[in-house]
DNA sequence: ATGTAC
């Protein structure tokens, strides 16, 4: 970390940039690290944490969470809320692919009944869920039928055969966000959507089979609730979003907005920032066209659901019934979303911009399935495919400190171009092998940018947010086996 | 992240 900045250490965890460092700044810009975190951190975060703190509208602070880097405009790791009445919406905000997010998924198999089996299992998976850059998928879904899923997302699909009926609320959101209107939304996007469902994508998208580990269960209770009770239980991880469908959305929004802001007279720090009054026709078009892209992620990750079912059910020769394959829960990282909080006293209608930032909303609320309500919203933190990957739980603190977000990953902390120096993707597949994670990829040189050594340290970046009490540590899962793109 | 560049 180099910055010329005046950073102030606030709490053990907690760094803030006052509003007198940059011109413009209309709210304190806040980082949540611990020293080592903060000693690492990407220069590029403070200088673009604090231009977001310039957008207009903007609430309390801008945050960026401890597995936070440079991004497009706003830091991957960033989350902001702006006022609905007199605030923006920024694509820089929620990230190209829109409703990127992990579902995590159960089933009542044990580590020892899947290892011996994992390479067979594996090559179903991945022969069942295509990954890759420019994947296409099996189903190929008529403009009538992408119309359903973009407007009613996971309820398409459990409709269509591609899901249970108790998958729903298992999902943030039930899997569709109202207020999608696919009039919004290109042919060209339409176009590139049509054939990627039930599709991973490439990048840090993959499917992982996790193992628990009965010294990675740290709260017991809630884990049981959420579905994990088992010594070496095995679990399915999913990581994708949106893939070409989002991209082209932001794309073409991208394009809009940099006339808008000529026609609004708004100036932003960095051209990146691009953003357009959420109330405008410019705003809300964007807003009802990014909702078609995330209902459209939550039905892939549902459609993907779907073929681990398949696939499992293939291999060891029961149905997906009776190998307990059920939804713990599927979170959006990429996404805005229209919340309110109680600010300066008074409760107040935000637009929560998350990019590489969670939600976790703390016990009690009604957007959480009852049976979780007690405990607070199961978040899926996925870590590098080396690593491992978290469940947690979202607490009351942060709804009051972050508006109810946390980390998403464990944040990279070397470009792609630096780790493919340093790493060989054959010799990877080879080292994690050894450390028992089978790995099918679509891409070695893909698999390379993925090494561990090229993000965070994980736990690192949990423990930040466990000692602060805005997420509480429930299960550190391992994995036996991956398909990446 | 992305038919990894319009």
């Amino acid at each position: 970390m180099e910055t010329s900045m005046k950073v102030n250490k606030i709490s053990d965890c907690l760094w803030e940039i006052p509003k007198t460092e940059k011109e413009g700044m209309l709210v304190p810009a806040r980082i949540y690290a611990n020293d080592t975190l903060f000693e690492s951190m990407d220069k590029g975060v403070f200088e673009q944490i604090t231009n977001v703190a310039c957008l207009p509208g903007i609430q309390k602070y801008a945050l960026c969470m401890p597995d936070g880097h440079w991004g497009y405009g706003f830091p991957i790791g960033g989350v902001a809320a702006f006022d609905t009445k007199d605030g923006i919406i920024s694509p820089g905000g929620i990230g190209f692919d829109i409703n990127c997010g992990m579902r995590l998924i159960t089933t009542n198999l044990k580590a020892e009944e899947v290892k011996p089996r994992i390479r067979e299992l594996i090559n179903e998976l991945f022969r069942a869920v295509p990954a890759g850059v420019g994947a296409k998928g099996t189903l190929k879904a008529s403009v009538t039928q992408l119309k359903g899923i973009m407007e009613r997302g996971v309820d398409w699909c459990i409709e269509n055969g591609y899901g249970w009926p108790q998958d729903r609320e298992k999902i943030e959101e039930c899997g569709h966000i109202p207020g999608a209107d696919p009039s919004k939304v290109s042919e060209k996007a339409i176009s590139r959507g049509a054939n990627q469902l039930g599709t991973l994508g490439s990048g840090n998208h993959y499917l992982e089979v996790q193992m628990v580990k009965i010294d990675n269960i740290f709260d017991e209770k809630t884990a049981g609730i959420f579905g994990i009770s088992e010594k070496n239980q095995i679990v399915i991880m999913v990581h994708c979003g949106s893939r070409g469908f989002g991209h082209q959305v932001a794309t073409d929004y991208l394009k809009v907005f940099d006339k808008a802001m000529k026609k609004y007279g708004m100036t932003v720090k960095d051209r990146e920032l691009a953003c357009a009054p959420f109330k405008s026709s410019e705003g809300s078009d964007y807003y009802k066209a990014m909702l078609c892209a995330a209902n459209s992620a939550f039905a892939n990750r549902q459609i993907i659901t779907h073929r681990i079912r398949e696939s499992f059910s293939k291999v060891f020769n029961t149905s997906a019934e009776n190998l307990g394959i059920e939804i713990v829960y599927d979170v959006a990282h990429n996404i805005a979303k229209v919340e309110k909080y109680k600010i300066d006293g008074k409760e107040k209608e935000v637009l929560v911009h998350r990019k590489g930032s969670t939600r976790c909303f703390g016990p009690g609320r009604k957007e959480l399935p009852e049976i979780y309500r007690s405990v607070g919203q199961p978040v899926i933190v996925g870590g590098s495919m080396q690593t491992g990957s978290y469940l947690l739980a979202g607490t009351e603190k942060a709804m009051q400190e972050t508006f109810g977000s946390t980390m998403h990953g464990a944040g990279r902390t070397m470009s792609r171009h630096a780790a493919k120096k340093r790493v060989r993707g054959d010799q990877l597949l080879k080292t994690m092998a050894k450390d028992g994670i089978h790995v099918k990829t679509a891409s070695m040189s893909g698999l390379a940018e993925e090494a561990g050594i090229a993000y965070k340290n994980i736990s690192e970046v949990v423990e930040t947010m466990d000692g602060l009490g805005i997420t509480k540590k429930v299960v550190k899962l391992k994995p036996i086996g991956n398909i990446k793109g």
